[in-house]
DNA sequence: TGTACATCAGTGAACGCGCGTTCACTGATGTAC
DNA sequence: TGTACATCAGTGAACGCGCGTTCACTGATGTAC
């Protein structure tokens, strides 16, 4: 299997179709996702792809949920790099701020896949992705868990807070690779970045083990 | 001038082909901001727009930019509503709570001249949208300088605010329009944009009138 | 005030492109006997 | 083990679409005399 095509069949196209999906969205954004550039790409017939996907929309579905899987993994491995502290309040606030950086990581060395993974879905199949257990707000939602745990974030506060975190993360991830933040030098984005994230982090804190993590006035990164 | 085209020159067909280009992209986008589109909309030929605008690219540029400009007057309009409050910390904060809820509030009612104010310009003319005074930058930039003023921010912490404050909104507007906010229902939605923007003001706040603004924990709006 | 004429803002037909999708087809595969 | 045949995965040509853009043109406008 998986041969590049010396015979007639090809054994497993819809993977192959898929792949090159995602190297197009890699290079060229989620737009250039089409039938016929992904059945060039692997050098089948535009109607071969209709054998696996029912249609376009249903290929670019596929992909962007193959996009959204990468930025899972790319966060998890991020945290993974993570030395921890012995602080386990600190340890805690920590991983949710390295979270939001491989966020933003990912979307600064792979806009073409983050666009992806966020193109509007049309119809159906919106939801889909979250099914999977690899997803932000997966991974999120166990370092908000670990909060409460240590007591930085209130047992009141957790319900929703995927959702509040993440939007500070997406925020800046998308102000960065299509907003004002993209024109800015990458020292000081980085320190934009870092600033968001840790307004965030700070923000957030309504536990008893909050105040005393707060930084001091200006401290940098 | 203006009539509805009962001569053959029509007088002020730029300006129509721009009022076309934002209907357009009010109802359906960016993507569906064509020469074509725009001049059908407006009766008349193609090759007309030819005379107003370079190219397609300068047509969607100065339909950009004007969405741009749409979205700065609701952000303003909508903190004129804010009735002042006595206490100058609170009513500094308070403004901009309300500028994020603004920025939200435009994205949400009027997604497709949004995405259309953050299209990813391709080539020069890039950031012309701030060369003008009324863009989210500047109105954002006054309320930091106020809030710098009652102390509640510090004077090393507001260099790049803007962009700190800037990210957590549109954030919380983008996973709305196209992220996982979407499908929340809209109680809970608001709630968690609230959530987010609270948190921003909170976290933000690095001045020595800033301890006494947090709110206790699990507060609402 | 009347007229010739330059200028300007539109028309209409056409080009080539890439797209999604359908059709009738054919070559390869593997299974039943 | 050998062969007939059903099944399946691909081909190739064609469709209609909307797009950006160019061309030679014509109708309206306004200005110089």
């Amino acid at each position: 299997m998986a041969r590049t095509r010396a015979t007639y069949h090809h054994g497993d196209l819809r993977n192959a179709l898929l792949r090159a999906g995602a190297e197009l969205a890699e290079r060229r954004g989620p737009e250039s996702v089409t039938i016929r550039a992904v059945a060039k790409r692997v050098g089948v017939t535009p109607t071969a792809a209709y054998r696996h996907f029912a249609g376009h929309e249903e290929l670019l579905c596929a992909v962007k949920e193959q996009a959204f899987a990468t930025l899972a993994q790319a966060m998890s491995h991020y945290l993974d790099l993570l030395p921890p502290v012995d602080d386990p309040v600190l340890d805690a606030v920590q991983r949710l701020h390295a979270s939001g950086r491989g966020y933003v990581r990912f979307a600064v060395t792979e806009p073409g896949l983050f666009r992806t993974a966020f193109f509007p879905a049309t119809k159906l199949a919106g939801s889909k992705e979250f099914e999977r257990p690899d997803n932000p707000f997966a991974i999120l939602g166990a370092i908000l868990d670990r909060l409460v745990e240590v007591g930085y974030l209130s047992p009141e506060s957790r319900p929703m807070a995927e959702l509040v975190a993440w939007s500070a993360a997406h925020g800046v991830a998308m102000l960065t690779i299509e907003g004002p933040l993209g024109s800015l030098p990458e020292a000081e984005r980085d320190q934009v970045v870092d600033r968001a994230l840790a307004a965030l982090a700070n923000g957030l804190g309504d536990g008893p083990a909050a105040p005393q993590m707060r930084k001091p006035a200006g401290a940098g990164r």
